[in-house]
RNA sequence: GCCGGGGUGGCGAAACGGCAGACGCGCCAGCCUUAGGAGCUGGUGGCCGCAAGGUCGUGCGGGUUCGAGUCCCGCCCCCGGCACCA
């Protein structure tokens, strides 16, 4: 790993208690000192390191907090997008810790992936130089944020003190029988001699690298079984504190359907399985349809059309699975008959056996019984080519279906009809009858089918973790026990821009032996995806370095699961889903004992170019923190991010607003520095009423930001802040300002801003003469009774629209209320006679209906 | 097509069914300054009015209510996600 966290202590800074370099620069206008972020968070960011400010043990006293958020890819730089993602959830997380949580608040590095191997053929740097380059750049900059990261439990995933690890997972995925190989058909560039990615095949199946045609093959692949947990993935999502929409997505994408397996006997003496929802329609099925890729196709074809169907399935196969699966309107449908014919089992009649690409090879068994009357894919085949109708179910209250002409397929419920000893009872009914029937008759059987497919995790691709199994000529494929691992990346390995893994010319890491018979093997050159890498590393965090295991199961029951994990939206599918596969797989291994791994999950929105776009680095539209911060301060940029907008939104960055969160700071500063300073001019004394208003204003604000801090609401948390201040400069000149609650405000301040702007609230602090660090500081809470005010500002309605206003105590009963918005001359004059109605809102409005 | 999320000043946005536009940006005026891309004070939705005040106003059309940006019904538009899943 390589920390290179701590600079070296700073002695100067023992306790300045006003440091020298920021008090050289009095403020022109005669307030005492200049606000000057680059010497003020340079100070602290030394004096934090130094003193290792942010480092938790995990034997800490105290409630945990764990709060997650998504490492980055090492790409190179930050841009405000990082900063929108990870310094707002730093502010959460320092709530959390004053509030008197033990916060574990880690960062990493998701260091795997194709841009390092790009970069390695682009300018001859070899993908780790270039990963580590990038992440000691990056940690650089994520360390202007001032974010409270524990750097000492950092690490990169291209670590083999890390990668072993997932090696090690894969080995007691394949010992419980949770990953296998298996036939796929995956997209193969005869040039580049490698699989593609769905995303890297072009408009017309054209290779995105080097323009050559691409087709589908059938290659060995390896998987996870992610498919044995669907149903648990399904239901315990419904516990978990995420976004609706996200849940929503998991849901979708795991695809829950009951239905049935029905068998239906072919002519060539195999039985045809298909997985159908609505068993009851079985007596409507007219024809059959096979995804072209099913086994049978080769053995009903019959030798007439053995042609046409030869024809048709390689034409699916160059088909993307975009095209394939375009629900366009004016897609046609397509499909050749096969000649061969299945039995209905229920009609025993004869029915034609089609191939046609709108039936999917991955879900259910890859074959259909065709309904046309109650699918309505089914009637736009049958209609294409003049197959068979027949109505089975019949609506109730309308006029019935006449197969002849209907265009439509009839889904709803209704009576069936035509369907033998079914016939007259209705749709809800029947399912269950028909199955226990075809079940009892051997028929066919209830089944439960899920869309979610199992995680393809192989790659051919050089920067990943090695799938840890050798190939034996006389023992077939062996997995290397654990004292062998890690299997390591060779790190001299040639790039060639062949696009071809150097891993499968790489003699010497491709001959080895087997560990079975000693004879000699051959490696897997295969490497994994790199989300197997962040299904697990969140559990690393709590202990990083620990050898015997990819976690020290003392520290994750410490920690885990995490409470709160914010990232983007991107991943509400695949990374999240991965993660709870193998949070449910470490459990069912006794590794931990919980089975969700992140109770709270919140997404932030995406930062936009400032024309709205999506912020690109080729069109130069990223914004870049580090002039921003020198000009403005890590504080400031801090706070405009939170002040765009609501965080779950996003939206453009706007490079004007900046300005006025740094007016904001000096105000801040200007306030407390000249408390500090003792120089209030007073003019008479403040009056007792002047004092409590002060102080109210103060508890509120209190209210208010932790409330809206809480809710994630970082927008209008600022403007609490800001109107706080704002109200402050009104008062710093007058005689409250020298009042007990003139300083409990203003140390008040302080502590709220502690969260969002944590190296001026940490110089504030110091300036007021409080004990180093504002961040160990207790959260400031408020009195409920202060935060309500007695005498309240009651709008005066008549008929629905504000004619006057008037102070009355919130209290005030219905009566006196009304009594007194009646003597006002403004209703009376609106008002003349007796009101119809008056309707009073205590502590808000009266409505004199008139 | 289906499922989400939205549509409010010049801009970003606020608003337990109860003063629409808090707060910030920008803009205008004034103060301070040798100067300001610094700071301070005030103003800033449209229309009418010298003013007091009036009046209209939250995508469009209806409805519920003393009262609707907010609730209900029907549309329009924008942004995400899914997309022949049997």
């Amino acid at each position: 790993m390589t920390d290179t966290t701590a600079p070296t202590g700073v002695t100067a800074a023992a306790n300045p208690a006003v440091s020298p370099e920021i008090r050289a620069e009095p403020a022109p206008n005669g307030h005492a000192y200049r606000y000057d972020p680059a010497a003020v968070e340079a100070k602290w960011r030394e004096r934090w390191a130094a003193d290792d400010l942010y480092r938790v043990a995990d034997d800490a006293p105290g409630p945990k907090w764990y709060s997650l958020t998504m490492y980055p890819y090492p790409s190179g730089t930050l841009h405000v997008g990082h900063w929108y993602a990870f310094a707002i959830p730093d502010t959460y997380a320092r709530l959390q810790a004053m509030r008197g949580y033990t916060v574990l608040f880690p960062m990493g590095f998701d260091a795997f992936g194709l841009p390092a191997e790009n970069a390695a053929i682009r300018h001859n740097i070899h993908p780790a130089t270039w990963t580590f380059d990038n992440i000691r750049a990056m940690k650089d900059q994520y360390r202007q944020m001032g974010a409270m990261i524990d750097w000492s439990r950092e690490f990169a995933t291209c670590a083999p003190e890390y990668y072993r690890w997932n090696q090690w997972f894969f080995l007691r995925m394949l010992e419980r029988g949770l990953a296998y190989r298996a036939k796929g058909a995956v997209w193969w560039c005869p040039v580049d001699q490698t699989v593609l990615a769905n995303e890297q095949v072009l408009e017309g199946n054209i290779c995105e690298r080097c323009g050559s045609v691409v087709a589908k093959r059938d290659l060995e692949q390896w998987y996870f079984k992610i498919t044995d947990y669907a149903e648990e993935l399904l239901h315990d999502a419904e516990g978990l504190d995420w976004p609706e929409r996200v849940k929503t997505m998991q849901r979708n994408w795991i695809g829950r359907s009951e239905g049935a397996r029905l068998r239906f006997a072919l002519e060539t003496g195999d039985a045809l399985e298909v997985f159908t929802t609505r068993p009851d329609t079985v007596w409507g099925a007219t024809f059959m349809v096979l995804a072209p890729e099913h086994p049978l196709v080769e053995t009903i074809t019959t030798p007439e059309q053995r042609g046409a169907v030869a024809a048709y399935v390689e034409q699916a196969r160059r088909q993307t699975d975009i095209e394939r699966q375009s629900t366009d309107e004016a897609r046609p449908k397509t499909g050749v008959f096969t000649g061969g014919y299945a039995v209905n089992p229920v009609t025993d009649e004869r029915i034609p056996v089609w191939i046609a690409d709108y039936v999917l090879m991955g879900y259910g068994t890859g074959a259909i019984m065709a309904v046309p009357s109650g699918d309505q894919r089914d009637i736009a085949f049958a209609r294409a080519f003049g197959l068979p109708i027949r109505v089975v179910v019949q609506p109730e209250g309308e006029p019935d279906l006449d197969p002849e002409t209907m265009t439509e397929a009839y889904t709803g419920d209704g009576v069936l009809v035509n369907s033998g000893p079914m016939t007259g009872k209705r749709v809800p009914e029947a399912v269950p009858e028909i199955v226990a029937w075809l079940a009892a008759t051997g028929r066919g059987e209830a089944e439960v089918t899920y869309r979610l497919r199992d995680w393809l995790i192989s790659r051919q691709r050089y920067w990943g973790t090695p799938i840890p199994v050798v190939y034996c000529d006389g023992c077939g494929m062996v997995p290397l026990p654990d004292d062998r691992l890690p299997v390591e990346l060779p790190l001299d390995s040639r790039f060639t821009p062949t696009g071809q893994s150097p891993l499968v010319n790489d003699a010497r890491f491709l001959h080895t032996e087997c560990p079975t018979c000693g004879g000699p093997a051959r490696r897997e050159t295969d490497t994994m995806d790199t989300f197997v890498d962040s299904s697990w590393y969140w559990f690393r965090y709590t202990s990083p370095h620990f050898e015997d295991g990819p976690f020290d199961p003392a520290a994750v029951a410490r920690w885990c699961p995490v409470d709160l994990y914010c990232g983007g939206i991107e991943h509400a599918i695949l990374h999240l889903l991965y993660a709870r596969f193998f949070t449910k797989v470490c459990r069912d291994l006794g590794l931990i004992d919980h089975g969700e791994p992140y109770l709270r999950l919140r997404n932030q929105g995406m930062i936009l170019a400032e024309e709205g776009t999506k912020m690109s680095k080729s069109r130069g539209t990223q914004v870049a923190p580090d002039e921003l911060v020198r000009r403005h301060g890590a504080d400031a940029l801090r706070l405009h991010l939170m002040y765009l907008g609501p965080w779950e939104q996003g939206g453009p960055w706007n490079s004007r607003g900046l300005q006025g969160m740094e007016r904001f700071l000096k105000r801040a500063w200007t306030v407390v520095t000249e408390t500090a300073a003792g120089s209030n001019p007073t003019v008479g004394d403040a009056s007792e009423a002047e004092a409590a208003a002060l102080r109210r204003l103060t508890h509120k604000t209190i209210a208010r930001v932790t409330e809206d801090l809480d809710e994630f609401r970082f927008n209008t948390m600022v403007a609490a802040l800001i109107e706080f201040v704002n109200e402050l400069m009104r008062l710093k000149d007058g005689p409250v300002a020298r009042t007990a609650a003139w300083r409990e405000a203003v140390e008040t301040l302080v502590l709220l801003m502690a969260p969002s702007t944590p190296y001026l609230a940490e110089e504030l602090w110091e300036r007021l003469g409080k004990p180093y660090s504002v961040h160990k500081q207790a959260w400031p809470s408020f009195d409920a009774a202060l935060v309500v005010e007695d005498l309240v500002e009651v709008v005066v309605q008549v008929n629905g629209k504000v004619r006057d206003r008037l102070a009355l105590p919130a209290d005030l009963p219905e009566a006196e209320a009304r009594a007194r918005v009646l003597a006002l001359p403004r209703v009376a004059e609106l008002v003349p006679g007796e009101p119809r109605k008056v309707v009073y809102v205590p502590g808000r409005l009266v409505n004199v209906v008139g």
